[in-house]
DNA sequence: GTATATAGTATTGTTTTTCATACTAATGTG
DNA sequence: CACATTAGTATGAAAAACAATACTATATAC
């Protein structure tokens, strides 16, 4: 950061995009936030076989994530086998636009 | 069984999230975009300063990808010193409505 | 008593991102 | 000549993200 201090910020709007990028950024969230929020409530290990690719370890870290960040709701039920739900908070839900957005950009140069 | 049914099942689709992350996930790239889709063409040094915190190489890395992905067209003047224009192409600018849905977004619960 | 099921944790290792620093080219100015 | 200027490259180091594997608990079925 040193070849950029002689260098003036510009701090004359407040840029939420690294704050958005900290939330649904990383390889997994946008596509946790999507199966929880179009296809509502999910087991954990439902979510490991929908997500390619996904190790256990990650999954849990990254649902962790998402809920400390008020975007999914854990339910842990007290059996055994254990079982634990995974629902899109409202949060989550009013990304709805967001993910419609991208999808309509996406659709517009790849069909 | 838990009850999902207040929770909005729009549509099922191929999941193009991996591919959109891509494009424009990271730590930079929307920051990029944004500048350059609602404030027009910059210079190379002009991003830099607007961008908290980017450093040199890894703002051309940046730019470099997203020009390879068709998002920024980059225009090199034959001058010295140097003078590089960066512009937000077309396929950018149809980002709009995704930036717009985060920005109603962030607002909705930061506001 | 053995196997199976679920949702984890712990640990270690690898790979990818990001950062810091030094360096370059060619011209204009003092 | 010395120096500032701009948009980079090159290099190595540090940090963060991601992956692989082994391990746990306990009720139920066989």
């Amino acid at each position: 950061m040193k070849d950029t201090s002689d260098i003036p910020v510009v701090e004359e709007w407040n840029c939420p995009m690294p704050d958005i990028a900290k939330l649904i950024g990383g390889k997994w969230k946008l596509i946790i936030l999507q199966i929880l929020i179009f296809q509502g409530t999910k087991r954990f290990n439902e979510l490991r076989k929908m997500i390619d690719g996904v190790t256990q370890t990650m999954l849990t870290q990254q649902l962790r994530a998402l809920e400390r960040d008020g975007l999914v709701h854990r339910k842990v039920y007290p059996e055994v086998p254990p079982r634990v739900e995974y629902t899109a908070t409202q949060r989550a839900l009013n990304l709805t636009d967001v993910f419609e957005a991208m999808h309509d950009w996406w659709v517009k140069d790849n069909d």
